[in-house]
DNA sequence: AAATCGGGGCC
DNA sequence: GGCCCAGATTT
């Protein structure tokens, strides 16, 4: 593949504009490959805004990578709850221990075992020993697709594999070899600042005279995406079993697969669309069935969550059950009040809100 | 090459 | 409402 024509300058003008406008983040200024690491993880498909009260936190409880790997997994979901992606967190923590058998708990430093590590790819790799030794590695994330692909006018779609190959070689193109570490940091920010989705502040970039898009008005155009496909609509009905003693039914999902290892009221997937029938009627039905003793109530406000690939509409079912533990393999009653300590997603700690609700609206009325 | 994997910020 | 985000892994 041929090289594009680029000014020879370009890493030094962005070098230049990072050094008076870089923003000052958590996990810059400092080379702990552990932290850096860290922050890398948690930023992957997520944006710096939601990861800051999440980063300080989670080093708190994990100091160190040797905490981090003696910690259980229940532990480090824990505190990721709420983040996405759950897969991060579990592989961040087999990560961890790998280092700490493998490496003696010292985070690697030559970059084909830091790709072997569980959650590391090629750009976190490149980003972490960039930014943590300067060593000469080249970054490509969503930021730096959009930034160059409007630099090059890209018509290949950026999430295709020849438009990645093609993105890959530009990037290593530009890449700084003096200040690899920079430079990456540097490209993350103008696609975060100033190379946005929407409203670009192209004025002020550091590269907008050699910018084709600028050129020719048409950033709104870059990058190009392949066509996607609609999301299918699911639903579910959820039996949120409450005790006299404020506690709730929890069973612990599969660790495999979607928000593997986080807990979750029990239920059944509804196959109607929407969904038929009296929802208590057929809560109760399916209690007696798994040896539940408990009458279902009411049905609370339903809970409709996006996910990436699918959306789920749930509804909650408040049910006041005898403290008799059912019989099921992973699952347990959880104290209300402690549920902060549990790894509960997002959607689920909703379903429960919903559920509970309607207990304080029946003391209080 | 395509599918899987969350949640919040932002327009 | 859709789009995006410091992508990696599995099939």
């Amino acid at each position: 593949m041929t090289l594009p024509h680029l000014p020879a300058d370009l890493a030094q003008r962005l070098l230049a504009y990072y050094d008076e406008y870089g923003r000052d983040l958590p996990w810059r200024q400092q080379q702990d490959l552990y932290r850096i690491w860290l922050s890398e993880i948690m930023l992957q498909q997520t944006g710096v805004k939601t990861v800051m009260p999440y980063y300080e936190k989670f080093l708190s409880h994990f100091p160190s990578i040797t905490q981090l790997a003696a910690a259980s997994q229940e532990q480090v979901l824990a505190q990721w709850q709420g983040l996405g992606y759950y897969r991060r967190a579990r592989m961040l923590h087999q990560a961890a221990q790998q280092v700490v058998q493998q490496h003696g708990g010292l985070f690697p430093e030559e970059i084909t075992q830091v790709q072997a590590l569980p959650g590391i790819g090629p750009s976190t790799a490149a980003a972490i020993l960039a930014i943590g030794r300067n060593q000469a590695h080249t970054i490509l994330d969503g930021n730096v697709m959009r930034v160059l692909a409007r630099l090059l006018t890209l018509e290949l779609p950026v999430d295709s594999t020849p438009g990645k190959q093609r993105l890959w070689q530009v990037a290593r193109q530009l890449t700084s070899q003096q200040r690899p570490g920079d430079y990456a940091q540097a490209i993350m920010d103008l696609g975060a600042t100033l190379c946005t989705r929407s409203q670009p502040a192209c004025s002020r970039c550091p590269w907008g005279g050699a910018c084709a898009a600028r050129q020719h008005g048409s950033w709104a155009e870059y990058p190009k995406k392949r066509e996607k496909k609609p999301k299918p609509h699911h639903y579910q009905c959820m039996w949120v079993l409450l005790d006299t003693q404020q506690r709730i039914f929890l069973r612990k999902r599969p660790l495999e697969g979607l928000l593997g290892g986080l807990w979750e009221p029990l239920g059944e997937p509804l196959l109607e669309t929407p969904p038929l029938g009296n929802l208590v009627q057929r809560a109760s039905h399916h209690l007696t069935a798994l040896g539940i003793q408990g009458q279902p109530l009411l049905e609370a406000q339903p809970v409709d969550h996006i996910f990436t690939h699918f959306r789920l509409t749930v509804y909650p079912i408040l049910v006041v059950a005898a403290s008799g533990a059912p019989i099921l393999n992973d699952a347990n009653w959880w104290p209300l009040a402690q549920l902060d300590q549990r790894p509960i997603a997002t959607l689920h700690r909703k379903v429960n809100e919903n559920a509970v609700g309607l207990v304080e609206l029946s003391l209080n009325g």
